[in-house]
DNA sequence: CACTAGTGCAA
DNA sequence: TATTGCACTAGTG
């Protein structure tokens, strides 16, 4: 699967070896005659394995991938082994007191939503509330609100309901839909997920699935528990450390930002970072035209949008929603921004160019994505496409340096009697004895920084704390 | 049971 | 019509 992916990072599928049970700790299963892994392996196996290599060998230099083979993701393959084998400790106590909160409020919300609808109907089908909201209240004629629509007909969505909010329906449909995704996403799953034997909770890192090489996380995906909102992170507050232990979160911060810079070679960018100045705040000035000390807490949020939309290769029409102007103004702001960062957009379109030119791009260690076909593609598909030419390496190269970051830290831990426990994409969390973990917390640091320097540098936050909530 | 659609959580 | 994921419920066949 992984020499699959390094020669196909553009295809993903499923694994094809099926189940792999997580409650098989401390067990392996029985050697198969002819596995590769056993070690009765036939000669003709062995053989046949040998000549797979050969030529997979020859690919791969080829795609000069053999870095990325032997220096991230071979030495890779133990730190995983090593996360998902310890697992993360969770207090179900804390679930179970959760779930009691969530189900009783759910419940308050929903005999409200009949109050207010004036009749019973499924909350959770959108074609019910569809007909509820459009049809019987007419919701958006009494507001003047334009509907979105889908595949099947209007949208119920996020976006919607709260163009709609001015109505008490939406928003105790919106709170509803809150507490009822905690529940049967997170609280509820988790207890299940807890392991009878070792209390923990062991997800399975898929190292070779994702498109841009970084990880994914499965059964359960532990790379999406919930932080913006105050329930929803408290259910942090459920993954804790055991006696004598902390928990221990290193984040990268603004990596992808960071990347940019290196790659574009921007010298405002640049001279930002390497003077650890704001660059939200920075940005915010340059397409504001005030001075940074006069930087609005609001025109921060703007500014962050548009530094983060230019990763995602965002367009004016979103950037005008997310930002809430017109499409104009949208247009104005990126202009400002691309005049304030002449080598960003240059950058850019160099990517795009490349894309076109080479029929793929690649990442800070040469991990490449294939992109075949982009000059006959038709205008919506080729926009996609460069998107992808645009944050595939930004996003790639931010999870090559993490990998890098998590073999350097590896040794580490046995020195420290500490653990790594998970990585969520620019951020690594560890299981570390309490008098241990200032001194551990320095070294990571050091660690992460240090891992590939670039033409600005990398910084880390450090957090400590009982529970993850405490920790990030 | 397999599949799609809509929705929403994270970086 | 802003990237990368995983997973829930509803609904269809």
């Amino acid at each position: 699967m992984l020499s699959f992916y390094l020669l196909h990072p553009g295809r993903s599928s499923e694994p094809s070896w099926g189940e792999v049970s997580q409650f098989t700790l401390g067990r392996s299963p029985a050697p198969v005659q002819g596995d590769l892994f056993s070690t009765s392996t036939t000669p003709s196996v062995a053989r046949d394995y040998w000549l797979s290599w050969k030529k997979l060998e020859k690919e791969l230099k080829e795609g000069q991938l053999i870095t990325v083979l032997k220096d991230l993701e071979q030495p890779l393959i133990p730190v995983l082994l090593h996360m998902e084998r310890r697992g993360i400790l969770v207090d179900p106590k804390v679930l179970k007191d959760l779930e009691k909160e969530l189900k009783e409020k759910a419940e308050k919300r929903k005999k409200e939503i009949y109050e207010e609808a004036g009749e019973e109907f499924n909350i959770q089908s959108p074609k019910a509330l569809q007909h509820i909201l459009f049809e019987k209240l007419a919701l958006h004629k009494k507001l003047g609100v334009k509907l979105k629509k889908t595949k099947t007909g209007y949208s119920t969505n996020q976006e919607v309901l709260e163009s709609l909010s001015e109505h008490p329906l939406p928003r105790k449909i919106l709170a509803f839909r809150e507490l009822t995704k905690l529940l049967s996403t997170y609280v509820r799953p988790l207890t299940q997920w807890i392991h009878p034997e070792t209390k923990r909770i062991h997800t399975t890192f898929h190292q070779a699935l994702t498109a841009t090489g970084r990880l994914s996380s499965s059964r359960p995906n532990l790379q999406n528990i919930p932080i913006r909102s105050e329930l929803g992170e408290r259910i942090r507050e459920a993954f804790i450390a055991p006696k004598g232990f902390l928990l221990l979160s290193a984040d990268y911060s603004q990596i992808e930002l960071r990347i940019l810079a290196h790659f574009s070679k921007d010298p405002t960018l640049l001279q930002a970072f390497s003077e650890g100045e704001d660059i939200h705040r920075i940005t915010a000035s340059k397409i504001f035209g005030v001075p940074p000390q006069k930087v609005t807490s609001s025109m921060r949020a703007q500014a962050k949008v548009i530094n983060y939309g230019i990763i995602y290769g965002m367009g004016v029409q979103k950037l005008a929603r997310e930002l809430g102007v017109s499409q104009k103004e949208a247009k104005a702001f990126r202009d400002q921004y691309f005049a304030s960062y002449p080598q960003i957009q240059s950058y850019l379109k160099e990517q795009i160019e490349r894309a076109e030119r080479e029929g793929k791009v690649s990442t800070l260690f040469g991990r490449c994505r294939f992109l075949a076909g982009m000059r006959s593609a038709h205008a919506g598909f080729r926009a996609e496409m460069e998107r992808i030419a645009v944050n595939t390496p930004i996003q790639g190269s931010a999870a090559d340096i993490i990998k890098l970051a998590m073999i350097q830290v590896f040794p580490l831990l046995k020195k420290f009697g500490a653990f790594l426990l998970l990585q969520i994409h620019d951020e690594l969390l560890f299981e570390v004895p309490e008098e241990q973990a200032k001194a551990f917390g320095k070294k990571v640091r050091q660690v992460m920084e240090g891992v590939y320097p670039l033409s600005v540098p990398l910084k880390v936050n450090i957090g400590i704390g009982r529970h993850w909530r405490e920790a990030h």
